[in-house]
DNA sequence: TTGCTGCTCGGGCAATTTTCCCAAGCCGGA
DNA sequence: TCCGGCTTGGGAAAATTGCCCGAGCAGCAA
């Protein structure tokens, strides 16, 4: 009912560079039984491409400018339980990588990865199966061990204050925005570290934009 | 005297990336006039693969983790002043393509370009001549009429220590990756924060965001 | 050539912050 | 009632920051 031929595996590419995405074309295509039966540029995009050619396989950048990966995950998930994506980016933080399954993906490579790991990840992930590059188990593992999960697990408080530090405010400043000591805060911000894995506070930022907790 | 064939330009490829790295190859290879003659995956390899292959253009791409690619343009510049360095990556913030000429780099192009547009550089850079794509153009344009942001009175190294800490790098994987010591990473932060007028991390996360640094 | 200037690299050291561990009050649920 | 989680903060050692300094080196101008 799907892609190309009985035999083949189709693939929907989904990268906002270009000749990033020619380059990957390529590389799939020579492999004998992938087939990129679409490209998109972008996650608005990546639905309408998702319904009109229903592949296999969607190989997705979340590392696109502006829209959230994410999104485009949750979105194609939304309408076509089935779909299978395969997330491709070379970002390897854990948090990242949890959201994507979370956001319903099968699969998480990194760019650091060989051809043929990538190429072997799309047909596992075909096959129905979970799929994930070596790096990335290995983070992910790390990550189980030492504690967090991401800002799911904030209370109200440890949210709000992860907001406004996020948004640039110092620890004087948030402390008297709440009416909070100085010493209060300052706990607040290692236990969010800690709760969320985030090992420097250009992290937490991240994660939080991230979130949209914040906007940069 | 260099490349391959007497009608051929032959291009080494540098990107951390293998896939993508196998993309470009097979991108370039199907014109017909390009040969990929070696690759590297790093600033540190990229001289003595220049060295053993003399190519006729070097395409390379700055964003490596650790390593300034600023630091390889320079290395093959100083050993083989007649090499053609095409940069090429992800980021379009001034500061960086002013550095990157600055290095003696010949060509500019963003991955955002079309896949022609980075072939049409790669042949004028082979020619000798100057290269950029559109959006660079525009973006060192509207630069020169705008007074300056606060990332212009960084120097090279404290924008590469700034993108690797805004990317969530902690001081002692900065230390390691540009082999200096955690003490004149410190000081380099200290520094950045006072030249930017940021005075928490979350705002130079931000700062460095804003601009194109990092990508959240 | 000499000097100046700017970038890079790090030492020193007091002041501050971070990192943990702890306790106490409060509140909702079993 | 008791338990567990959230909120609020103290304490103390470890680490980092803020700011000062000097050295080496490149470029550049006089």
């Amino acid at each position: 009912m799907s892609g190309v031929a009985a035999t083949g595996i189709s693939v929907l590419l989904v990268d906002d560079h270009p000749i990033v995405r020619q380059g990957y074309r390529r590389v799939l295509e020579s492999q004998g039984d992938l087939h990129v039966v679409a490209e998109a540029d972008n996650a608005a995009d990546a639905y309408g491409a998702f319904k009109a050619h229903d592949p296999d396989v969607v190989l997705l950048d979340i590392s696109m400018p502006g829209a959230s990966g994410l999104e485009a995950i949750r979105n194609i998930r939304a309408r076509s339980p089935r779909a299978r994506i395969l997330v491709f980016t070379m970002h390897n933080e854990a948090v990242l990588v949890k959201a994507a399954f979370g956001a319903g993906a099968s699969g998480f490579v990194t760019k650091s990865s060989e051809p043929s790991a990538v190429v072997t990840a799309i047909r596992s992930v075909a096959r129905g199966e979970r799929a994930m590059s070596d790096d990335i188990a290995h983070i992910l593992a790390e990550d189980s061990l030492s504690a967090g999960s991401a800002l799911d697990q904030l209370g109200e408080r440890e949210i709000e204050i992860l907001r406004q530090f996020a948004g640039g405010a110092t620890t004087e400043q948030i402390a008297s925005h709440l009416n909070l000591s100085v010493k209060t805060v300052q706990n607040y911000h290692y236990l969010i570290k800690t709760k969320t894995g985030a090992r420097t506070d250009a992290q937490l930022v991240r994660l939080a934009a991230s979130r949209g907790l914040t906007r940069i």
